[in-house]
DNA sequence: ACAGTAAGCGGAACTGGTTCCGTTTGCAAG
DNA sequence: CTTGCAAACGGAACCAGTTCCGCTTACTGT
């Protein structure tokens, strides 16, 4: 446990600003929302916006880590509901729909999956939530041995930053099937 | 068949120059190589750059389009060489290999996979090589029906997207084991 | 040779992310 | 209340990629 960051009361303010403002235009505009615009609608200059985000990619993160907190809560949930390959599509699938939703998600992933810094929660969260669903029995794996669930999320990651875009949901959702048989490995996946 | 582009003499030099410059660029610098110094190393302004090639990544594309060739070219060597899943996985890691070592060339091959204009010929040449090795035999094929190269490589695409750099090459090894494992579907993989 | 013209050219200007640094300010210790 | 100072701030400056447009030039038909 390293001390826990306190901030001083004008810069939590102004996180919670930038926040507001970032979803805002993200919702509006997409994430082609130029950081000048949000800072300037948040009432900080850029340089603060950096202070707290450093990358746009990071600013992206931290708007939607609610969202994904969300999604992998759910992991759980579709484990106990569905048979364990039906639930791991699923929340696969959810998974792309959401990145395809919020635009320019897909790189904020990327970065978060590939930066060795701070910013491991969300990756530990996903990996998490893929693990639950990789392994819903007690020592029961529906994975073949050697398959973790940091691979399937880079995976995923990969998918998405290739098929997380408008009319590319069939090809997203052949590709989560082609990733699913290379998870599972024996013939028990059953088409979708 | 539309009228096959005809160069104006000088407009066929430039490009050349452009080329050669980038390739050197590229080759020092790696690609963070900015495309204004490329175009002055070429003796040429950053517009004459851009009316040949519309995007950096598209002259990045352009620059490593024949080791791309030579790479395709390979495959029916390697399956003629190695028992047919042995083939695919080597073709695949030597893709890797090659996307690892040019830096930015992910990104390029993102455009090129993703983008639906004239530039799809590398992206046709890579699919056939996939699908060489897909299908050595007559009628016979490596891969579980509805499996086809397109998706393949898309699913590459992904992979080098995530897992080109540097430090990566033990999870790419991994990320391409799982994608070959959902290609063939049976217990046939064989480790690596 | 010449003129007309589409193709091509150059580089200034624009855009958007990121960095830098001189100034301001919340807060704690005296 | 004052003072000290690290934390935080703002926004100008920077740097890359990309666009725009007035000027130039290689080709074609006469």
């Amino acid at each position: 446990m390293r001390p826990r960051r306190v901030l001083r009361a004008d810069a939590q303010r102004n996180e919670d600003l930038l926040l507001k403002a970032a979803a805002a235009a993200f919702a509006s505009v997409g994430a082609d929302a130029s950081v000048k615009d949000i800072a300037r609608e948040a009432g900080v200059g850029v340089g603060t916006l950096y202070r707290r985000f450093p990358s746009k990619e990071l600013l992206i993160e931290a708007v939607y880590r609610h969202e994904v907190e969300r999604l992998c809560e759910a992991a759980p949930r579709l484990a106990a509901t569905q048979p364990p390959v039906d639930a791991l599509r699923t929340w696969m699938e959810n998974f792309i729909d959401f990145m395809a939703a919020k635009h320019g998600m897909a790189d904020a992933l990327r970065v978060v999956l590939t930066d060795d810094g701070e910013r491991m929660q969300t990756r530990a969260l996903l990996a998490e939530a893929i693990d639950h669903l990789l392994t819903p029995g007690e020592g029961q794996s529906v994975a073949r041995p050697g398959v973790n669930a940091q691979d399937v999320l880079m995976a995923l990651g990969g998918i998405s930053l290739m098929a997380a875009d408008e009319g590319q949901r069939d090809l997203a959702t052949r590709l989560i099937d082609l990733l699913l048989h290379g998870i599972v490995g024996t013939g028990t996946v059953a088409g979708a």
